[in-house]
DNA sequence: GAGTAGTTTAGAATATTTCTAAATTATTGA
DNA sequence: TCAATAATTTAGAAATATTCTAAACTACTC
């Protein structure tokens, strides 16, 4: 069950399954690790910086530094777990959904949302320089407060 | 002639237009200022960091710091001569266009590119909340070498 | 359990950007 | 033209996010 859940659906997750996903990763189930992969995997999308993961990890009684953050997301996401998104100069957003999909980014909140899957169609992308193959297509719709 | 240009077409303004557009913009024309709208103006659509602009003024002869670069980029933002595009984790991109469009960004060389404008469409893009409204919608198609 | 490889960590280092406060320059208008 | 004023530039310090280093710790293997 768990090793076919695509990562935009681990929202109902185990402590055990995530410890298998872990493993699946090549990763070990250390303390930290699980704690992270708890916040960020046991309930539904999750768009997160590093600082916020952080501050959620000590609040919920986790003794885990910042560098240990950093690590296990950059971790996560070349397992495919997470991937990252840059909307803000000034940081990093992780997003728990690793499926194609577009964004709301709200100004005033610095807040990432995903705008569900299938809804935006982007068409006529031009044809692209020989030699070059596209990685990703990333739409960022912007609200700000009317 | 220069007063009615919009910026993605300030391909070929003299010197003279520059200093009318900068006072457009109710900023003096210093040398400094004046340098880096040369820099940035005079030939074409351009898509640069303030490192990047600082080299090339330094290189054309041009004394300038660094912080001028940074004040001077937001002043010209601030006026809606540049708009700022943010495609890169770890710095920001000034685009001498700042007409709706949309970009491929090259990976490996960490370069951005306009598509040409009414070239991709974005369709479809859901309802926003009630209180928001749209401020931009960016598409960036990130290409990497095959 | 010993060995080893992976992990965590504090603290230092880096990189980009902004800030501060003083010196310089452009503008205004007497 | 010149003095007064306001804008601009600048060096250097500071802020912020992120990465690095190297040592301590922990998980896994046999
Ligand atoms: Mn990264
Ligand atoms: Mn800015
Ligand atoms: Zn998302
Ligand atoms: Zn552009």
């Amino acid at each position: 069950m768990a090793k076919t859940q695509s990562s935009d659906e681990m929202g109902t997750l185990s402590s055990k399954d995530l410890e298998t996903v872990i493993r699946g990763a090549d990763l070990r189930p250390t303390r930290q690790r699980l704690a992270l992969a708890n916040l960020l995997f046991a309930k539904g999308n999750r768009h997160i910086t590093a600082e916020i993961l952080h501050t959620e990890a000590l609040d919920a009684g986790v003794k885990i530094s910042l560098a240990t953050i950093y690590n296990n997301l950059h971790q996560f996401t070349d397992a495919g777990l997470l991937r990252e998104v840059v909307v803000d100069a000034s940081k990093s957003y992780f997003d728990t959904n690793t499926l194609p999909h577009h964004h709301f980014f709200y100004d005033e909140e610095q807040r990432l949302e995903d705008i569900p899957d299938g809804q935006i169609r982007v068409e006529n992308i031009p044809d692209i320089p020989e030699g070059y193959n596209i990685s990703e297509v990333g739409v960022i719709v912007r609200l700000s407060r009317s």
